[in-house]
RNA sequence: GGCCCCAUCGUCUAGGGGACCAGGACGCGGCCCUCUCAAGGCCGAAACGGGGGUUCGAAUCCCCCUGGGGCCA
């Protein structure tokens, strides 16, 4: 049995990112894979940026990309509370016994003071360490710098330290780090909140973790980390950094590009499954030479070890190939889904209002059956069937080229003879085309496209026969003869 | 500025010394299908950053450079 325990731990600052909701994942399949227990734990000491609505927003988002906990702020278990602000104790805890154990002291340096120092190091063209001037404070300097209202933040006393710091990552192999570039680093500052290296520790120790699995920018805290785990005499977890996924200018992926918050993906109507399968496919690859997986294989299949250094780029338009390929799944073996999707996504175009009643659902259902493989993104329903719940606009463009002198008599005809149809089904409505068109001796195409233009209002979108019955008489002949018109007054 | 990480087609990747004049996928181009678009099928262009080593043999191992990224300041 391994008892494997990993955990993830956003801050409720902002919404879930993209980058985030990736490394969680791949936190998440190595936990499965190992049969282990992962852990949502909420780094919320920031008060200020932190809020009750971003926490619950992250959670909703896990959840809706099936991406499951065993232990957290919402289910509880036997090593919480989960928030940090709930744990200040444990913080408060452990930094006096290290104050006690002298692996800790107090430091009354002021900001300025710092700031000076740094300034010093900087002309010196030296990096900046912490000069170590509170490490050796008497009782009697102590009292003074007291009596001056000074309140004291805690460093961890390392600058001893003279044995290379070793990090075995699972991912990268071992890294070294040389110790005189480590200072004496500030655990708790003075307003008495703790700093993230050190209730970083605190958590994952006391929590139990095992691996501890996060992005490539930790690994430079590492070291303080490890450091950390000495000075409480505690084991340190294995290892592991992901790499950082980039924009692409190749910069860490950030709002500057564009959507990086993963419910903005979900409004535009992708789908979790593809948002994980693309997932898998940055950084590592499943066994096989396909791109389409279950997750149930990608569990099977996931070894930390395979996992990539390089930082990926996200590729928007893989994503979305794959997206259509569960779409086109979901409309096959799961109609209604979409059209929920589609029905959330209208009701935002405002071209659908109120619940939808079951009248409209199976009216949405049949247009997504015919926009088909169209339908990329649920989005896509816009682009390509908003004029079955709107009157038609014509694209300039489309209009410019189907409507004129030569259209305008076929588009009559066509209205004339689809008024006239016995039964208005897509065999006999093409019949109505092709024999208008046979009758004017002009090739069905010279019909075809202008009365697109006229139903749809664009040069692009499903079977025009398709389209047409779906929309139904009533609508089809008013919106061809009006197009008659138009095409005569151009001409 | 210091430290650390990274480097195969435009992008995601396979490759872990001979199986590679480098495979798959997205995207791109062409053809087929076809009422448009999409989907699908076929074909095509497209990469081992540079330089040194190690080796009979390097995309694969080592070093340097270059380039990119991150952390700290």
């Amino acid at each position: 049995m391994s008892a494997v325990r990993t955990r993830y731990a956003p801050s409720p600052t902002g919404y879930l990112h993209i980058g985030g909701a990736w490394a969680a994942f791949f936190d998440w399949l190595f936990t499965r894979h190992e049969d282990g227990a992962f852990i949502l734990r909420i780094e919320d000491t920031d008060r200020s940026r932190s809020t009750q609505e971003f926490e619950a927003a992250i959670l909703e988002d896990f959840r809706w990309l099936g991406i499951t906990w065993d232990e957290g702020p919402d289910v509880g278990g036997p090593v919480g509370p989960y928030r940090q602000t709930e744990r200040a104790e444990f913080y408060t805890q452990y930094a006096r016994e290290m104050v006690e154990r002298g692996a800790a002291y107090p430091c009354y340096c002021s900001e300025a003071e710092l700031d000076q120092e740094r300034q010093t190091a900087r002309a010196a063209g030296k990096p900046y360490r912490y000069s170590g001037r509170c490490r050796t404070l008497t009782a009697q300097q102590t009292a003074a710098l007291e009596a001056e209202g000074r309140r004291p933040s805690l460093r961890l006393r390392v600058t001893n330290l003279s044995e290379q710091i070793v990090v075995d990552d699972l991912i990268r192999g071992r890294v070294i780090f040389e110790p005189e570039h480590l200072d004496d680093y500030i655990i708790v500052r003075s307003d008495g909140s703790p700093l993230y290296n050190f209730a970083n520790v605190v958590d994952d120790h006391l929590m139990e973790i095992t691996h501890v699995i996060r992005g490539s920018e930790h690994l430079s805290n590492t070291p303080r980390q490890f450091v950390m785990y000495r000075a409480l005499g505690w084991t340190p977890p294995a290892v592991a950094h992901l790499p950082t996924i980039l924009g692409q200018d190749r910069k860490k992926l950030s709002k500057r590009h564009g959507d990086t918050a993963l419910r903005e993906y979900k409004a535009q109507g992708y789908l979790p499954e593809a948002i994980l399968n693309f997932f898998a496919l940055m950084a590592w690859h499943p066994e096989g030479e396909r791109e389409i997986y279950e997750v149930s294989e990608l569990i099977r299949s996931f070894r930390l070890e395979d996992v990539g250094a390089a930082s990926p780029i996200f590729d928007v338009e893989k994503l979305t190939w794959l997206n259509g390929v569960y779409m086109r799944r979901a409309i096959d073996t799961d109609l209604d889904r979409v059209v929920d999707l589609c029905a959330g996504i209208l009701a935002r175009e405002g071209l659908l209002t109120g619940p939808l009643t079951p009248n409209q659902g199976q009216y949405l259902g049949q247009v997504i059956a015919v926009v088909g493989e169209r339908l990329k993104i649920g989005q896509d329903i816009i682009a390509y069937a908003d004029f079955f719940f709107r009157d038609v606009t014509y694209e300039p463009a489309a209009a410019a080229k189907h409507f004129n002198g030569a259209s305008a008599p076929l588009l009559d005809a066509y209205a004339g003879a689809l008024a006239a149809l016995p039964a208005f089904d897509r065999a006999s409505i093409e019949a109505a085309l092709r024999e208008v068109c046979a009758r004017a001796r002009v090739d069905a195409r010279a019909l075809i496209h202008p009365a697109r233009v006229a139903l749809t209002g664009k040069t692009a979108g499903p079977g025009l026969f398709e389209l047409t019955e779906l929309l139904g008489r009533e609508r089809a002949v008013d919106r061809l003869r009006r197009a008659a018109q138009h095409a005569q007054g151009v001409a």
